[in-house]
DNA sequence: ATACTATATGAGTATATTGCCACATAGTTA
DNA sequence: TAACTATGTGGCAATATACTCATATAGTAT
């Protein structure tokens, strides 16, 4: 009973981690409006193609993001719109964070 | 300019690294209904309570839950709703690979 | 066939994360 | 005061992740 319970935060886990790098948020925040091939990834985030290629791996790995071959290029997409809305978490996260700064910076 | 961008980026992937790991998770899915104290939460997620603690500071420093003091005892809680959303994602993420498998199946 | 381009992968090093133990701290109770 | 409870933290070993370089694979073009 508890282990089908661990088992599903196990897999949100790997899905969280495979959001929860730098390089792999600035490759879904550019996929945003549409799929890109490896090589335009690359240039984007300004970082190695066999980099980028890794990270694109674990992301399709953990079923955020679907890739579609066409010749020589391999194009990425994002799988499900909601990993951009939980970026929208994120920065929501933040700015709470700021405003908090903030009222403390008012009370010094 | 690209390097604010980035600035965000970052941020962003220690808000998803927080919430990156299976008994973080669990936490979180434990805390919807409420506030609950650390041993309260040790206890439900069947884990030593300096490990649980250490988790709980991971997740307050970066933005995702916060606490409150009263006694002995520190209450720990969510700080954003958008945090739980986030866990439906993932769910719809598995509900999606779980299809294509079945296709996969389906078709040998 | 060769040369070229795009992508993926193996190996190694560097770094980060995790879990566990013991101990420290802080508040409570007697 | 001492004993107790809840929580937090330092240190360490095990493990996982990330980046770089060299190389492999696959498709294209000449």
């Amino acid at each position: 009973m508890g282990t089908n319970r661990n088992l599903l935060y196990e897999k949100q886990a790997e899905i969280a981690k495979a959001i929860a790098h730098p390089l792999r948020i600035a490759v879904i925040d550019f996929l945003r409006d549409g799929e890109k091939c490896v090589c335009d990834i690359a240039e984007h985030v300004e970082s190695e193609r066999s980099n980028v290629s890794r990270h694109l791996a674990v992301m399709v790995n953990a079923g955020v993001l679907s890739c579609r071959k066409e010749g020589l290029k391999v194009f990425y997409c994002l799988r499900t719109p909601c990993v951009v809305d939980f970026l929208g978490c994120t920065t929501r996260v933040l700015k709470c964070q700021a405003k908090e700064h903030e009222k403390l910076l008012a009370s010094l």
